[in-house]
DNA sequence: GTGTGATCATCT
DNA sequence: AGATGATCACAC
């Protein structure tokens, strides 16, 4: 089963609120989509079933998820209490050079520049999950200037070949993390003495913490 | 092999 | 319990 694409914004976030409060289960049932009994094998699942229930169109490719209205979609799952249970992942980290040269043409930026939040409530059976209110987001000035700050210093110890650095200690809401199949998965870099170096692949992620604050910044009853 | 979708497994 | 580092599946 194929879902049209949203031809707006407004019809995307309308689409997602109507599958609000309804578990996995039933959505999966409607686009005749096998349910997992885990995730360890299928860690997309929940997210490549809610890009086919609203529309999505870019697949595995690099670009939004929602190309034509530059909106990019991601599942967040949260426990009981409203608070996510793990970092969200946005993009690989180039390490090999190619990167930006400022915030404003950061890959993470274009990224997060616009993005429909799904909270995914619960944490047993992935079909007994229950689909929460989505939040259309865009990063205010203050979270963006975290970003900003967060992102510079990374891509500084990236571009400086401080290897070392590239942990997931350093920043406030944004953090590099392994991202590949394996530890044994290596790519090369320059490192700091001007040596080319072996490590393994970077990508960027977003603190639980800090998109716990989105959604309590959106959904805190005031 | 790289990028997208993420969660798992372990350590502190 | 929360964070860090490791890992799984799929498309191209």
């Amino acid at each position: 089963m194929t879902i049209a694409p949203p031809e707006s914004q407004a019809v995307l976030l309308a689409r997602a609120e109507a599958l609000a409060g309804r578990d996995l289960a039933w959505l999966a049932g409607e686009l005749g989509v096998a349910v997992p009994d885990d995730l360890r094998r299928d860690k997309g699942w929940i997210g490549n079933l809610l890009e086919l229930a609203l529309g999505a169109t870019a697949g595995s490719r690099a670009e939004p998820d929602f190309p034509h209205l530059g909106v990019e979609m991601k599942t967040l799952p949260v426990d009981a209490r409203g608070r996510p249970r793990e970092s969200t992942y946005v993009c690989t980290a180039p390490l090999d050079g190619s990167i930006a040269r400022s915030w404003e043409d950061a890959w993470v930026r274009h990224k997060l520049a616009r993005v429909l939040w799904i909270p995914i409530l619960g944490d047993g059976h992935p079909g007994e999950r229950i689909i929460g209110a989505p939040l259309l987001w865009s990063p205010s000035a203050e979270e963006e200037a975290v970003l900003k700050a967060d992102w510079t210093a990374l891509t500084e110890a990236i571009g400086l070949g401080e290897t070392w650095q590239l942990e997931a200690r350093k920043g406030k809401a944004l953090q590099l993390r392994p991202k590949a199949a394996h530890a044994r998965e290596m790519t090369w870099v320059i490192d700091d003495e001007g040596e080319w170096a072996q490590v393994n692949p970077r990508g960027f992620y977003l603190r639980a913490s800090f998109t716990g604050s989105i959604l309590k910044k959106h959904f805190a009853i005031g």
